[in-house]
DNA sequence: TAATGTGAAGCTTTTCACAGCC
DNA sequence: GGCTGTGAAAAGCTTCACATTA
């Protein structure tokens, strides 16, 4: 999400589009599938379809990192990976805690994904008296009191919360406080922080409702229901305005 | 307000843009909390602030699903739940299925968050024998072998994939040839579906990205770093200069 | 009077299409 | 000949500001 910053380092060429920054991890990955394989060069055509985005959008993505290709021949692969990476600062390491050891902590604790690109979790810390001083992923978890003494002494960089959605904003105050600027929010709540500090979200339940969206459309526009769901059981009620009156279970022709 | 009358919502149709769609759960969440609480009605400067956003948008927002609030009042809080959460889909039962039953698997089973809109875990699927057969959130664990009976017998509308990556498109594959046309994708890979399969992508380590490459910005723009980052491993330490590159060669991490 | 609903303006992002270069 | 890099057009999204209405 955006700083607010408006003051720009006045670089030129600097300024990479947020939607071209959200993609780049995107190209980095199949970049890096290609590397694996031995392959030296890429063309935007091939790499666009790897990435699943068309070949305009990956170019002018591109274009904004400097001019990277060589025309008639495409990219080189090895030298792509350095140029992302380094755009994206995964030349550096990326000390990260993770607060809240329940059942998606515990997860996020023993993914493999973390540690490949930067990303060191540096900290493991839970409310819980019962649940600090277990040993998981090979970390000894420690107690939220020591939150603040861990920050510094790890140099933790990012926070990544996944408590219940009422402890979350109280472990966002204490992240910011400690000098935190990014942090990822995994509890399903609105998190308020004060300029200058970026936070993300991972909604499992928003994006369910984004696919339900969809879906319905699909089963009341076609006449052919792929796969009928079963009528709804306890639909939230109306009061307050009978609603039933306005638009009865609506099937847009 | 809403009486008997069959005056269309507006935008009705084709209408609601995929951004409104996205922060439509959002809003549905804030206004739940404000339902517990018993709040009659709310202002959209009241919601805003209690979805992250600014009015203006959310008045926009809710405009494409008609006229709800009253002017000089805002809206019934009750009321609007009931018209978002039709809007979304969320009047009716969707059966979840979750593919591969690992950590992030595990975790995704015991979560809460799913029964609570509709949202009901239908099935649990694991390709590894020796998981199948396990009870897990009061589920036996099915194999993969009766995934399309599974979805067939249990009318399952939504795939979550939590495999790991190699084995995500064969899943996707054997989902959509099974009739299922949404899908949310947890492992760090991109899926290629037919038209008219929506995917859905939860991708930690992008998120991990995305935030360093603003954290990254932030020690180098400015002169007060927040939280100093030890410098790289073996890394160029090429800072904010920008082409000059060469080093052909890869820089992971 | 207070707060919605919405044209219009301003931005951002995507797509097009082709000049330029290897 | 093939493919990149990029202006320009189009589409989409956000914000403004105010007429409108309960």
């Amino acid at each position: 999400m955006a700083t607010g910053r408006t003051e720009r380092p006045a670089h030129r060429g600097r300024g990479i589009p947020e939607a071209t920054v959200a993609r780049l991890p995107l190209y980095l990955r199949a970049l890096s599938a290609l590397s694996e394989r031995g392959v030296p060069t890429v063309s935007s055509e091939e790499l666009a379809a790897a990435a699943g985005v068309n070949s305009a959008k990956l170019r002018k993505d591109l274009s904004y990192l400097g001019s990277y290709g060589t025309r008639g021949v495409g990219y080189d692969v090895e030298y792509l990976v350095y140029q992302i990476s380094r755009e994206l600062g995964l030349t550096q390491d990326w000390p990260v805690a993770i607060i809240g050891i329940g059942n998606l902590g515990h997860a996020l604790a023993n993914y493999g994904g973390f540690a490949s690109r930067g990303f060191r979790v540096a900290a493991l810390l839970d409310a819980d008296r019962a649940v600090a001083g277990q040993r998981i992923a090979g970390m000894v978890v420690r107690h939220m009191d020591d939150l603040e003494q861990i920050v510094r002494d790890d140099h933790v960089s990012i926070g990544v919360i996944t408590t219940p959605a009422p402890a979350a904003q109280g472990v966002c105050d204490r992240l910011v406080a400690a000098g935190i600027t990014s942090i990822l929010n995994f509890a399903p709540t609105v998190l308020s922080v004060p300029e200058g500090v970026d936070v993300r979200k991972v909604d499992l339940s928003i994006e369910l409702q984004i696919l339900a969206f969809h879906e319905q459309r699909k089963s009341t526009s076609d006449g052919a229901a792929p796969n009928l769901p079963p009528a709804a059981p306890g639909a939230a009620a109306s009061r307050a305005g009978d609603v039933g009156g306005d638009l009865p279970e609506v099937m847009p022709a």
